[in-house]
DNA sequence: GCACAGGAGGGCCACTCCTT
DNA sequence: AAGGAGTGGCCCTCCTGTGC
């Protein structure tokens, strides 16, 4: 094998710059190097004049084998979501996700939506006329400017807010994406101790299963950047209960048909990479993992790897389905069977692009040490424990 | 450089509806 | 009756911006 290209380049927008471009799509327009697709290591020059790694990307590094094992345990494992932040774009208000509900508050790449109570609420205002909608503003004392107060839809919005019919929370596009492996507590909703997550529990034969493909994606980390394994090794070694066998990792990110937006990592060990790798199945053009602060992009294809810094900014080029391209997929055996009335993005396509990101979650070290058992085992469909 | 306020982030599960 | 799938609510913590 030739030695791997090694590649310098300048960051081509400032940070100031990149940072403003966060949840939004980028792309082939962003590249200012031809698309990387074969095996090269990228360095950029920081502010300080260092040459710094990027990414490191080799082309084949698993085995038909182990890609056939890591499809058929992970294939199903990446749920939809309507919690992936920036990385799930825009909310795109034309969406069949969107178009069924009522949203509010929208902002880039998040929303609120009316609840049930709150959607009841707006077909019975709707059946007001705008001066008895007036009067409702008056009786409820809803302050209103001097132009909602000639629009009906304003006044019927204003009402069904004072009367709490806005959700709490803020979502974004629901996209097929989850993570698989170990999570540190959170304390917001419920009050969860450290744990594999849920849907790891439900689905623990099939994570089991898998985990050769993921030490492979663990090997190639090793000797790809030993310097850096080698960190999140010891990092991951604190709580060795909670760390993915055989590996460096707490956890994997399964996305499926996921064109991310412009995003950073969040969570994960800041001095650590992102391994990254795909399976794929049919046939589609683009989505490259691009980096626009440094034009570089780089085309991820079955059992290709990749380390990259997900502590800069990257994102996914479009995901093009050619004709041709959509010809052979059309003959494909489905192998899944989503509705595609739910309007989760990405799932209404025939050909299918596995993701796998596999890091080490910061905050895992601040777990303790003795965790009850039950939040680390398989778990049937019932609750937590 | 600090205190404070306000907004954003977010995995799990209860509930409903449908299928077997 | 039991399950799967779809839907949407739970509310604390962290982060960021602002004003002093």
């Amino acid at each position: 094998m030739p030695r791997p290209r090694k590649i310098i380049v300048p960051k081509y927008l400032s940070d100031d710059q990149v940072a403003s471009l966060e949840g939004k799509w980028i792309d082939e327009s962003y590249m200012k190097h031809p698309v990387i697709d074969y095996n090269c290591d990228v360095y950029y020059i920081d502010d300080n004049g260092n040459e710094v790694l990027l990414l490191k990307f080799r082309k084949n590094s698993f085995t038909n084998q182990l890609l056939r094992t890591g499809w058929k345990s992970y294939k199903d494992l990446a749920k939809p979501s309507r919690g992936r932040g920036a990385s799930a774009g825009p909310i795109d208000t034309t969406s069949i996700y969107w178009k069924k509900r009522n949203i509010v508050n929208t902002n880039k790449w998040s929303t609120g939506y009316l609840t049930p109570t709150g959607n009841k609420m707006k077909d019975d205002l709707m059946d007001l006329t705008i001066i008895q909608l007036q009067d409702k503003i008056k009786d409820l004392n809803i302050k209103v400017n001097d132009i909602d107060i000639n629009y009906k839809d304003s006044l019927i919005y204003l009402i069904i807010k004072k009367q709490n019919g806005f959700s709490k929370m803020k979502v974004n596009n629901q996209v097929a994406s989850n993570p698989i492996g170990y999570y540190e507590a959170t304390k917001n909703f419920a009050d969860l101790p450290c744990r594999l997550t849920h849907f790891t529990r439900t689905n623990y034969q099939k994570y089991k299963e898998g985990l050769p493909f993921i030490q492979q994606i663990n090997n190639m980390f090793s000797k790809l950047i030993p310097d850096s394994y080698n960190k999140q090794l010891e990092r991951a070694n604190q709580k060795p209960h909670l760390k993915i066998p055989g590996t460096c990792f707490s956890t994997i990110t399964i996305n499926r048909n996921f064109r991310t937006a412009l995003h950073k990592d969040a969570g994960d060990f800041k001095g650590g990479f992102g391994n990254l790798t795909v399976i794929e199945r049919g046939k589609y053009h683009g989505g490259y993992t691009i980096l626009p602060q440094f034009g570089v992009a780089v085309d991820v294809r079955s059992g290709d790897f990749l380390a990259m810094d997900v502590h800069q900014w990257h994102s996914n080029t479009p995901i093009i389905e050619t004709k041709e391209d959509r010809l052979y997929n059309e003959k494909l055996d489905p192998v899944y069977n989503d509705n595609p009335e739910v309007g989760t993005v990405g799932l209404d396509k025939k050909y299918t692009r596995l993701t796998f990101v596999c890091y080490l979650r910061e905050k895992i070290s601040n777990c303790p040490n003795q965790i009850d058992k039950r939040y680390l085992e398989a778990s049937d469909h019932k609750k937590i424990v």
